[in-house]
This record gives structure tokens, sequence and C-alpha cells, in this order.
DNA sequence: ACTTATTAGTTGGTTTTGTAACTAACAACG
DNA sequence: CGTTGTTAGTTACAAAACCAACTAATAAGT
């Protein structure tokens, strides 16, 4: 029935190599690198992916509104409201309707949230040095230009 | 209290850019690629990422145990064992009890597995060319190998 | 004005994941 | 043998993600 070696008829495995297939690459590599940075905010600020996504929307861009940080990170609406209730509750961010569209929320962080976020920073630029001190200058740009184009950033 | 443009005391924001700050580069790569892929396996067989790759790694090396998988796919054995059972379910694979170790299943494509596998390498190998026509050689080894550093591959 | 659409954001229910405890089979050592 | 340890794999329960339906406010069309 099967030989022990998989020499499919028609389509061959021979030249795939899985490990070298990219979504599947790129998905270890970001499991890896988000594995080791997550033990920060997770330890310290007991933090998820999306709430420390959101608290860098707003430490490094400014106050901004729900809606915009749902594009600019590109987060479903349901992922960054209950990011947004657990920021608040941790006392990280303030809320306020807006007067002229009173749709809109303006999220702001508060003292504790900007010190929360200038720690994470501190760590953040730590991380990104020591993984591209595995790197030329040449190969760290063209590895971010490369994945900011399969980003479509 | 807040300025508008966030300048930290101490550190700054100014020179950090979110979008290129690796971890997070790297998830939205991963996710927009995958994203794209997953649509054939889920909407042809209605494959989850993990039964996805279990069946991948079968097609492509052959026969082995659940923990092979772990191992070579990096994926908890929960994980595994689920997507086994949902492949089991789905007729794509057999398992087999080892006569000398009976704790140890060899799990083995059926022929509609097989099929299933050679569908998807098909599309692998096309979603992979396209991905790849926006690079150049050069750029798609360095690509791969950088993110085979960190993916430690 | 009044009905209909859109937009910002939330909530509820289901699916998926993660974690830890569990079973079953074997191995090692007294 | 019989205890203890280890390994492969499953299961149960909690946390998180996903999707669809919902509210509230505004805009647009008649």
């Amino acid at each position: 029935m099967q030989k022990k070696e998989p020499d499919m008829p028609g389509d061959t495995s021979a030249d795939f190599d899985l490990r070298r297939f990219l979504p599947y690459l790129l998905n270890l590599a970001a499991e890896e690198s988000s594995a080791s940075f997550q033990k920060y905010y997770k330890d310290r600020y007991g933090m998820l992916r999306t709430e420390w996504r959101v608290l860098f929307h707003l430490g490094r861009y400014g106050a901004m509104t729900a809606k915009e940080i749902c594009d600019r990170a590109r987060l479903h609406k349901t992922k960054v409201s209950r990011a947004v209730a657990a920021l608040q509750a941790k006392r990280f961010l303030t809320r306020s309707t807006r007067a002229d569209d009173r749709r809109h929320e303006t999220l702001d962080l508060t003292a504790q949230g900007r010190t929360a976020y200038a720690d994470l920073l501190a760590e953040a630029k730590r991380f990104d040095r020591a993984l591209m001190s595995d790197f030329s200058q040449e190969e760290a740009t063209l590895l971010r230009q490369a994945l900011m184009r399969i980003a479509k950033l």
C-alpha cells in the first residue's frame, strides 16, 4: 500500500521542506520571540498580549480611541474592548467620552500606566537589541523590510 | 499633566517604533501569511492549524508517533492529541499501538489523508512561490535563515 | 421629522487553548 | 517481585479567542 519513504505520485513531497515554508516558519519565529518577551509583561503586570499592545500604542503614539487602536494594531474590536477594560481595572488608563461625538471614547494612560509603559519600553529595547545582535546591520534592515512587506505594513 | 507628544522623562519613546519591534512585527507577518493559507485547509477540510501541521508532518516525513510530532513541530502533547483525534475522525489517519512498547502509537495517513496532503501540498507550494516572488533569491535565503535562527531551528 | 444605515463599542455563547491532573505501560532498582 | 520513577498519551477544568448579536449615538435619505 504505502511506501516507507513518502514519494507521492503526481506531486512530490521531495522538494518541500516544511521548516522552510514561510507561514510555518514565521509562526515558529513569532512564537519563539513572543514567548520570551511575554514573561516581562505577564509576570510583572499580569498583562495579556493584547493588553500589552494597547498599552504600547497609547504609550508610544498618545491618547486615542479604541477604534484607532483596532486599525493601527490590526486587532478586532472585541479584543481591544476587553483589553481596555482590563487595563482600566489595573488603573493603567482612563476613558473619556468625547463631547462632539459621544460614541467615541478617548483612551489615555494614567501616570501608573505610563510608568508601566516606560518600564516595558526599556525591556523591549533591551530585548530588541539582544535579538538583533545576532544579525549584521544589513541583515537586520533587510529582515525588517521583508517582514513589513509580508505584514503589509 | 500629559504632553500631547509623549516624550517620557528618563527613557524615551522617541527612538522606538512599535512596527519595527521584532516580536510584534513577526506576529503581524505570521498572522498575515497564515490567514491567507488557512483558508485552504479550513474551507476544504475543516482543519485547524494544529491539524494541518500534524497532517504535513506525517505526509512529508512519514509515519511517526505523536511524541515525535510534538518534538519536531514544537507542539504541546495535548494539542497534538486533540489534532490526532480530529484527523482520525476525518479518516485521515490510523493509529496502531506498537507491539514492542504499547505506550507508543504509530500514526499513519490513510489514502484519504494522503490525498488531502497532496492537495494541500500543492497549495502550499503555490502559496510559497507567490510569497517569495516578492523577494530576490538572496533576500529569500537571508529571510529564511534569519527566521530559522530566531526560531532556533 | 422619521425611517434606515453606519459607526463605536459591549456582551453572550461557543470554540479553542492552556494547565494540571490523570491513566497505562514500561524501566530501574532494591 | 514490588516499589518508585518515567514516558506516551488522554481528560477535565479554567482561561482566552472567535463570532454573532446587541446597544447607543450619529449620519443620511426621503
